[in-house]
DNA sequence: TCCATTTATTTGTCCGTACAAATATAGGAC
DNA sequence: GTCCTATATTTGTACGGACAAATAAATGGA
């Protein structure tokens, strides 16, 4: 069967790509078996080396097949990965530990949980956190978001670590305690800039921010920590990309 | 300045990757700026452009650049990483079309997209697309938030069914043109409400809304559907989980 | 000065060739 | 039957060429 490039069609390789899925996700090949060579399939779809290697290389990519040289070309089975809490994370994690970007503390304090703290944090009203206050700073000083993380107490030691360190702090309580964080709720709402927020982070007052709040969850069902960005709405976006990825 | 393959060293299209990957991390091609050309490339390195292309396909994979014939590659923000579409599909969304919400349409029409909705919706000026307006309704008529459905001409078709039509829209797409979408960009910000959004959503002017617009792409890295919500804050939050699954 | 058209630029797609490198298979000796 | 070596197979890397398609820049006329 010969393949050509029709006007308005897909190009020759996304065609041969989507041909090849097609019989994969069908069972043609199931997981475990080689796909046909890449000569078989250049006189199979009538195309050139490098035309089917781009097709594969689409292959690859979605995560059908893995090839080695010579090997061949297997199909894999469906990667589950995906919901990987470093995977999803969104940019304002990036941004935010981003080389040279500095976390300015500003407080650190246990704190008695309040109404209206309960409100803020999702947290029981009566208990104890440690509190860590302050804001993250650009290379050149600039504030890109207040913060706050509230981390349970039980994991409170992490706190003498911040002063130095630039990463999330899940990870310092994964090392530190032996616990697993299994989930991160993630809430995003819009609020007004108050007095206090608007001075430090050079916005005006009445002007709209992000807050972002995230829940960590131990493979304990324990909240660990919640985390809550507040970012100025004019310099900053909440971005994400998903990808279907089908089993 | 010329790169060979020593025995032992990475192929010739890594080095060049890492060479330019290097640059772009350090600054001398801030976000926004353009890489040299291929041809550039090629003759300050003194390789092929396959080898050239190569590289540049491993910093397009790594979200460092995108590449547009006749524009260039230019460097991009950082960006996320991927999750299953059904997976994490926000609770917004399901609560959007959960039953008994109804999509009020106010207007529709084919638009052309100029220099401010360029800038709205991130699509090309000078396209025409189908614009849906209108306001999505709870079960006692109380305005949820205010919508704006972009539809690609080439799927235009399906805004005949959005009348009776109550959930999203993308698998409508997916099943009268045998298109998969297989990528959602969500870009979340915060805004102020302006007096027009202020009568459809019955709150105040000058309060805080939340905006998210969504890009729905096709497996043919083809823009199918743009929708930007606008909610207001002080009924609306953007919710989500992200579990962690250990293959 | 603005706009439409033309030209130039740049990347995308497709073809081909050649050799390297990793792996699989075949064959012979023990 | 096992082990070692040689050969074959297959993909990876690198080169070159050509034309298409999208975008940007230049040009000329109103």
């Amino acid at each position: 069967m010969e393949m050509k490039s029709i006007g308005g069609a897909a190009p020759l390789y996304r065609q041969v790509s989507g041909a090849l899925k097609e019989e994969i996700l069908r069972g043609v090949y199931p997981v475990g078996s080689l796909l046909p060579t890449e000569i078989q399939l250049r006189e199979r779809f009538g195309v050139s080396r490098h035309t089917v290697r781009e097709a594969l290389r689409l292959l690859r990519e979605g995560g059908l097949v893995a090839s080695r040289r010579g090997s061949g070309t297997v199909v894999t089975p469906p990667s589950t990965e995906a919901s990987d809490v470093h995977r999803v994370m969104s940019v304002s994690d990036l941004l935010a530990f981003a080389a040279g970007t500095h976390f300015d503390i500003e407080a650190i304090d246990t704190v008695a949980i309040d109404t209206a703290l309960a409100r803020a944090t999702g947290l029981a009203r009566g208990e104890e956190w440690l509190e860590v206050r302050g804001r993250r700073l650009d290379t050149d000083g600039a504030p890109l978001c207040r913060t706050v993380y509230y981390i349970n107490r039980a994991f409170a030691a992490v706190g003498r670590m911040l002063p130095r360190h630039n990463g999330p702090i899940f990870p310092l309580i994964e090392d530190m305690f032996g616990q697993s964080i299994e989930q991160v709720h993630q809430q995003i709402t819009a609020t007004l800039v108050g007095p206090e927020l608007a001075a430090g982070l050079d916005v005006a007052v009445g002007s709209a921010a992000l807050e972002v709040r995230r829940t960590y969850v131990t493979a304990e069902d324990e909240t660990a920590q919640v985390t809550i960005n507040i970012h100025p709405a004019e310099r900053f976006q909440h971005a994400m990309t998903m990808r279907r990825i089908d089993a």
